[in-house]
DNA sequence: TACATTTATCGTAATATTGCAATATTAAAT
DNA sequence: ATTTAATATTGCAATATTACGATAAATGTA
């Protein structure tokens, strides 16, 4: 074990784990929270922000891009990372569902 | 290693890894449909509702419980456990506020 | 071509997560 | 008091994550 089950969870589960999984991490929070922050997404920079080493960040990176919640594209001699805008209104969709769930509902606890 | 690294973000960073993180699994989610689904909470049902063992459901329901998104109170013989609003709030905000960040940006990838 | 810069990958150690069977705990019902 | 039920906890094995140094790969520059 150690290994998710995911095969008995719908599409839209898995999905929704794995985006918000990807994001559950505060220097992966702080990666999103950077490139929302600055204009152009010339990204080395990244590595600097973050309390973390190099081979570190580059791993969160690789993380937020499987997830699909950011892009790199080669920019010369470094990477452009930037998020990626259809991912995060999933995210935003889906916590606004809830919230109009919620006022529709009547607390019991 | 092994253990994330905190001291070095911000509580807010922190705060919300820690939220986002707890949904970071299909059954965590499929657990937050579930309460959001029914109109009462009586909630022993959530381990039938899931397809994996009891124990494994009570570790779930435990890390939703520590992570502030779900609430349980005991009833009588059973718990009942239902979502905390201000915890989902707090990640509708988040989003929203990403949403309202990335119109006003140029996407440059 | 040689060198510097940037980013990714590899290897490895420490720790965390996932999952379940078995067992404990708690409260209701008999 | 016993028994039954609902949940939680423990113990354990398999796997995943986190973090970093070292190294590789790729590209730009002297």
């Amino acid at each position: 074990m150690g290994a998710t089950n995911t095969d008995n969870f719908t599409d839209r589960q898995n999905q929704l784990a794995t985006l918000t999984k990807a994001l559950g991490h505060p220097a992966r929070i702080a990666i999103i929270d950077y490139l929302l922050k600055v204009d152009t997404c010339i990204c080395g920079d990244i590595v600097d922000e973050l309390p973390l080493a190099q081979a570190t960040v580059s791993q969160h990176l690789k993380e937020l891009k499987n997830a699909g919640l950011i892009k790199g594209t080669i920019e010369g001699n470094s990477i452009c990372y930037c998020v990626n805008e259809k991912a995060l209104d999933k995210l935003q969709d889906y916590f606004a569902n809830i919230s109009t769930k919620l006022e529709k509902k009547n607390s019991c606890c």
